[in-house]
DNA sequence: ACAAAAGTGTTTGCGTTACACCCATGG
DNA sequence: CCATGGGTGTAACGCAAACACTTTTGT
């Protein structure tokens, strides 16, 4: 499932040190990005989380606001460094601002042990994190390492484990505000490829709503709202009736 | 509509110096808080707004974040200093962040002219502002100014006239939220007194959602809910039937 | 008696649910 | 021909809109 292979400790100690040199006189001090990056491949909803090194909790990737940057534009670029893409659906969904957050000592010793690094450095002050969620496609991200970041992994959103920080409660919240915004906004297309099966559309649902839908009123329900176009059928060799793929027609995106 | 007399610009002058030779060490850097006060009264729905001096225009009351303070915590110790209630419905609902900010020159230029503050001070860097929405009884409300602020208004929030910064961008959203939460939490009921009218709720319901409802079918709708505790008949006088008076049923609140 | 506002009843339409039924495909 | 999954039909239910109607009050 790892996504990269570990970066020497030595790289690592590289970048940390260059990102601090750097910080200071680029970045806003205080405030971060967290994304909860979300995919949909074989059924399975996923978010993308980050390691660093060999510690033993995962955390969500993010980044930090330059000096004359528009936090969205920094949101955008934090996410397109780390996967490559453009044009991605990104919605900011929450501040997160505790005084003590958790196990974050721990990060600071292993950056300790990494890097020399003085007390009270940059990465040490507090930060208020600004919370943004975004929706890609996996098969077309090409992870790429940030300064903290030794290992990625897509996790199946009902796997995932203890994070650093409170990045659980953030995820929730996130896949909260996803359902909503799947019924009001019909964001799902951005999780599924151009066409696609109607059962395929339901598997994402039933992740995101995490329960069980009916199949013969959620067929009829999506295409009561006329944002479907039907395809040829896909024959994929099963002993069963070929399902129509679907298009999403742009023209009726609401976004 | 004021609802305090200006203050001198002495005064003002001593508040600000106080405030700028603390600021520092006492609150988080580049991040401050804004808050919506939504109040209803004589069936409108209002907005507090505060002015510093003469100036043009008019802003959203906020705050900032002491350095060992949750973020939370600040936002509502911020509204209990402003209104000198305690226990207010509050709730967090957006992050504002663009670098430039409509009309921030003009702020800084009052600000030198009533003390005498050297270029880049605390009160000049870039601010991401975490917005919260509040929920108060207007006649319960006493507000206290704060270091920048010589004059309150409560402002009926059709009439909300163009503000500082993106202030009326943030109100729409608050507005927006609230009308969310009105349907799904309730919370309209922190904006009316103990005992109310059908009547008076709906009007409420009608200066959030912006729109007419059907007096009949409201009322239907929000005995249907079951929170509500029809007391005796409000005689006021009026040439027609007395309404009943409703009390909200604290115990079945989802808030 | 009348106007004005409050409260109730009734019809209609629409969306959701549940479930029966038919269709296509490959083994 | 059967198992499997895809697609359609339909009745029941519930909610919300529209509107007619009754009730209460002070002038």
């Amino acid at each position: 499932m790892s996504l990269m292979k570990n970066l020497s400790d030595k790289e690592l100690e590289r970048g940390i040190k260059d990102f601090l040199e750097a910080a200071p006189k680029t970045y806003l001090p205080g405030v971060s990005i967290d994304t909860v990056i979300f995919s949909f491949h074989n059924n399975k909803l996923k978010v993308l989380l980050l390691r660093l090194g060999d510690m033993p909790y995962f955390s969500l990737p993010g980044g930090f606001i330059k000096k004359e940057e528009n936090l969205d534009d920094a949101a955008l670029r934090t996410l397109q460094e780390r996967t490559g893409l453009e044009n991605i659906y990104l919605e900011q969904f929450y501040t997160s601002g505790n005084a003590i957050r958790f196990n974050e000592n721990i990060v600071h010793e292993k950056l300790k042990t990494l890097v020399n690094l003085p007390d009270n450095n940059w990465l040490q002050q507090r930060f208020i994190s600004v919370c943004y969620y975004a929706l890609v496609d996996e098969t077309k991200v090409n992870p790429q390492p940030g300064p903290f970041t030794s290992e990625f992994q897509w996790v199946d959103i009902k796997k995932v484990p203890t994070l650093l920080y409170d990045h659980n409660l953030i995820i929730q919240k996130a896949l909260n505000r996803l359902a909503a915004d799947l019924d009001q906004k019909l964001v799902g297309f951005n999780l599924m490829n151009e066409t696609f099966t109607m059962g395929e559309l339901q598997k994402l649902y039933e992740a995101v709503y995490q329960k069980k839908l009916v199949r013969t009123n959620f067929q009829r329900k999506m295409l009561s709202l006329n944002v479907l176009e039907r395809l040829e059928k896909q024959y994929n060799g099963k002993a069963h009736k070929a399902p129509y793929l679907y298009r999403f027609m742009e023209a009726k995106c609401k976004c």
